[in-house]
DNA sequence: ATAATTCGGATAGTTATTGTCCTAATATAA
DNA sequence: TTATATTAGGACAATAACTATCCGAATTAT
């Protein structure tokens, strides 16, 4: 019961864009270098986030990665999801018990409700906040250390 | 992301004990045959829910498990923190990546926002009102088919 | 054409979950 | 005391999920 290591991977990477002058192109290979990540997973996040609409990929010399859409549009729930999927936190086999309940039970429910509530939560957290800390403490984050704007 | 099976096994199971007669002692191998699950894993089940002080146990003949606290004292909270632990839901491996912000981040705050909105909804849901909900639904649970009281 | 780059699939390695088994400890009863 | 019933706990095996690597195909700029 924890979030993948992929999440960590496309938080990070999406924050290194988001940290590019705006339209800016990055190859994937300078995303995991600067943040010492095994570049050939990273390619398969990078394609789920563009498979999620949440990176825009453009292939070829030149290519590379950027955002599509701007940061305070992207939201932490996005990128779990876009990572993970959208399978729920609780679905038990009822193949070995014998029940009808099905749609109406109050222990189902008790996980959707919660399962709402978490990513309501990580939907109110945008890339844009990630980023506007990530230039406030800049000097703390070594990872992150690339040309900005100006 | 998901819980794990094993909190489906101890939902169910502390249910079971929930529809028996107060502080009657049951066999692991009721529970077990009741809903078709293998016994020696729910043994495993049963053994973090009694270190967990959800159920008591008793060895020897005679002997089995009961519930350690009334049915509205248990939530659904304790019983997948019993069985799940509580790592928490997003813990980044800055190993890899230099970064000094630690304590105050505004990405782990927000995960940790978000577990604990996952786990206080959770909480809201008590085994007493899941077996209210068997009761009045007793005919469509084969599994739960146990004698009540009286 | 050539070089640079992502895409997608196949596959391998690693870790976590699920399941089994065996022995020890404990409790009851004859 | 001995036999029997039952959970505790550890070691282990099987399975599944996650992480990582690799390669050929597709795409694009030069
Ligand atoms: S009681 Fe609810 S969770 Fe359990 S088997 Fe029935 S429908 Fe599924
Ligand atoms: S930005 Fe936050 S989540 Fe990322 S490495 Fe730094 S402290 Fe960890």
């Amino acid at each position: 019961m924890q979030f993948s290591i992929g999440c960590e991977y496309a938080i990070h990477g999406l924050l290194y864009l988001a940290m590019q002058r705006p339209d800016e192109v990055v190859l994937l290979t300078d995303v995991a270098k600067a943040q010492n990540l095994p570049v050939s997973y990273l390619a398969k996040v990078f394609q789920l986030l563009a498979k999620a609409g949440l990176v825009k990929s453009f292939r070829g010399a030149h290519g590379g990665y950027m955002l599509a859409q701007t940061p305070d549009q992207i939201t932490l729930r996005d990128v779990t999801q876009a990572i993970e999927g959208t399978t729920p936190l609780y679905s038990p086999l009822s193949s070995r018990r014998e029940c009808g309940l099905a749609a109406d039970c109050v222990i189902k429910e008790a996980f959707t409700r919660a399962e709402k509530s978490l990513f309501s939560e990580l939907e109110k957290v945008t890339l844009k906040e990630m980023m506007d800390q990530a230039i406030r403490m800049r000097s703390r984050m070594k990872w992150l250390q690339v040309p900005v704007a100006g």
